[in-house]
DNA sequence: TAAAAAATTTAGACTAACCTAAAAATATAT
DNA sequence: ATATATTTTTAGGTTAGTCTAAATTTTTTA
């Protein structure tokens, strides 16, 4: 039998808080990712392992089977195509797609996303630097660095962000740090860690700490 | 407030069964066309005429207010525009579409279905020679003839389909009938209204009545 | 125009996905 | 090692959309 949109997004959910390590997911980190509240979770769960799609066990926390897994994975693979498409083809911005994604994301059909993946010629990465599964279910995550662990005089490559809300990768657009962009940290304030870091061996720029933390880049 | 998924389904439906003279539609036709019992679509139309979206009297039909209209037609620009986009641009065929974009018609937001239309290049047709409504809400249905209108001896345009059954398209595809083909009716079977037609001036094939009733064309 | 047939609505129930409040289990702190 | 705090589950309800069976209204037929 079918997924419905919420099986889906729950699927989903556990996979990025499991993280690379499948670590327990509780049930309140959950309930504050799909804003709902904890009993809700509770209720999903169990219908979720009774489907084999999550290891569950009460009070212990959740992981995905392989099963799961490969149904997150799937979910994961279209909203990064759909993303691609958006910014890609339709001329949206980074930061207005994420939405619109995750609607497109519980389409079904196999071959529309095969199609799809190849009318935009088989994307690796989307328009956020999160790489995109291929349509075996292979995903791997690059190891990028986080801006703060750059030492002062390096350059490094821009090449994602882990926060994807609009109102952050809005201040990137102004600041312009793109994917791609080359990055050198110039200077490091002791007192409030904020950098100061050349964009593309142009201009100089202030960044807090707060924007470093989000900041996915690798050495050259 | 928004609509859900099944209350624009059933506008679009009363739509298409209402026709161009807005005609009342009967709870057993829209059963029928949603799939349903007769009880749940009582139910709905209570909740449709509650939004101010149905004209609604218990025991004669339902018509839909300016409103309602205005929905409607918004699902049918997004199921024509997605239907262009999947065989323009992911090459699916015709009889692949309708399914697909029976789910996408349903994704929200006003500024992807503007772009997506920009990016098709603001079609008119979609690939079954439907209209396209336009971003205002203007649809007009051009005044087609069928195929069993036509006389012996006239050649005429083959210009939509009324039925978007995939194994009626797949008929014609091996056919060799498509949109803009020229169709020049040789004969008219007395018995049983088979014709026969010549297609693109090229080979002459026997096209039953239920083939004919279901052709949409134009003189030229 | 009254009886029969058909269409429609009402009544009462079900499932999925949510909720609040209370109970139970686990984790933390003295 | 208890007591307290936190987390999680259970119990009992709600809403949207569906169902079947029964009642009601409209239409058709004789
Ligand atoms: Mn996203
Ligand atoms: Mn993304
Ligand atoms: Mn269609
Ligand atoms: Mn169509």
């Amino acid at each position: 039998m079918q997924n419905s949109f919420t099986e889906e997004n729950y699927l989903k959910i556990i996979h990025a808080l499991s993280g690379r390590d499948g670590v327990e997911v509780t049930t309140n980190a959950l309930a504050e990712s799909t804003s709902t509240r904890a009993a809700s979770v509770t209720d999903m769960l169990r219908k979720l392992a009774e489907k084999g799609l999550i290891h569950y066990k009460k009070y212990q926390g959740v992981t995905l089977t392989d099963s799961g897994e490969k149904v997150a994975i799937k979910v994961i693979r279209k909203h990064r195509l759909w993303e691609v498409f958006l910014v890609e083809k339709l001329g949206f911005g980074w930061d207005e797609v994420h939405d619109i994604a995750e609607e497109l994301e519980h389409i079904p059909s196999e071959v529309l996303v095969e199609k799809l993946d190849a009318f935009l010629g088989h994307p690796k990465f989307d328009p956020h630097g999160d790489p995109i599964p291929d349509a075996k279910g292979n995903l791997t995550e690059p190891d990028y660095l986080i801006l703060t662990d750059v030492h002062i005089g390096e350059k490094v490559l821009m090449m994602g962000v882990l926060d994807h809300a609009p109102s952050f990768l809005q201040h990137l657009d102004r600041s312009g740090i793109t994917l791609g962009a080359v990055l050198e940290v110039q200077e490091i304030n002791e007192y409030d860690k904020s950098a100061s870091v050349r964009i593309n061996g142009g201009p100089t720029l202030f960044i807090s700490l707060e924007v470093s933390k989000n900041l996915l880049v690798q050495r050259r």
